[in-house]
DNA sequence: TAGCCTCGTGTGATTTTATAACATCACGTT
DNA sequence: AACGTGATGTTATAAAATCACACGAGGCTA
């Protein structure tokens, strides 16, 4: 739990370079978008999975598979595993979510409907994630790959150290 | 085990760009290096982490921790987790491997001693990894985490594709 | 040399993360 | 109504990682 934990505690802070907002109303923006995108593409964006994403929206930080799991059966889903990985399977497979690998957590897309290959910010102190987007080919490892014919499909970017805030408090 | 059983399976494949060489050697080498380096750093270089780091210089590709268990296990040593991790923290902390975040797996460095930041190129179809160097300050990512402030201590970047053989493979 | 401290090792137990396997149900098609 | 497909639910289990505690080897100091 400890890193759960440590994430939990900051509930509402939605900073590290952006404002506070109305987050009630792009949490609502956002759902729209993923149901439109879904309904486009023939995609069965069902309850589970809508309230899956509507989850993440709603933290607005990496949660764990088990954080979204109780949360979810909470909500009146199932209560076990293949629950609440199923329906990540989803909103990941059609980029409405993203997986934060070095912190085996999950969390809602910044830029939904734009393809693009995320990259993370994770601070060390305060766990907060923040979304840039990388372009596609990506310096010296597309070189890399190039020069000994790899092909790249997908880039996992993602860079930890402290954010703005946590420095701030650090140095005061 | 799926993923550890598909990367077993390539056992002695030393490719992706790469000629087959004189590993035994090799192997030596790395470990004399980390042994001169541990020396010169007042570091312990004990019997479980040097035959640790052993096994994956002679594998040469990424191994998971209870893969690397019970190799070490079975040379002798300590047969609970904790024994692979500690020795795995210890060479990954010294930068004598590396995490493949994307595996949950460890692999050998490539370019010991250098301090960097290491780049994966993991291949789909066979789980090879190979390691390049990645430049300190990335691109459009170290560009954003300036803008808001964030520094960048640690940088992860994987790309995952296919890679030169198994693209022939298939195309054959 | 005895006492002490630090660090490394070994073990058992547990936690956290993820998948396998199988039954059932909802929906659209035939 | 019969069927196929995909979504959901459940039980069980696997895989990855950590906790907590005992012991032991080496260096340090007194």
């Amino acid at each position: 739990m400890a890193r759960a934990n440590k994430a939990i505690k900051n509930t509402s802070s939605v900073n590290v370079g952006f404002e506070a907002h109305d987050h009630t109303a792009c949490v609502q923006t956002a759902l729209q978008a993923a149901e439109a995108h879904c309904v486009a593409k023939g995609l069965r964006f069902t309850p589970v999975r809508r309230r899956t994403l509507e989850i993440l929206l709603q933290e607005h930080r990496a949660l764990g598979a088990y954080d979204l799991l109780k949360s979810l059966s909470a909500s009146g889903f199932g209560s076990q595993p293949p629950v609440a990985y199923r329906a990540i399977d989803f909103l990941v497979k059609n980029e409405f979510a993203h997986k934060v690998e070095k912190l085996n957590a999950f969390i809602a897309c910044n830029h939904p409907g734009a393809p693009h290959s995320p990259a993370f910010m994770i601070c060390r102190s305060c766990d907060v994630v923040v979304e840039g987007m990388s372009g596609p080919a990506r310096g010296m490892i597309g070189k890399a790959a190039n020069e000994v014919g790899f092909k790249i499909e997908k880039s996992i970017i993602e860079v930890e150290g402290i954010c703005g805030s946590c420095a701030e408090q650090a140095s005061a």
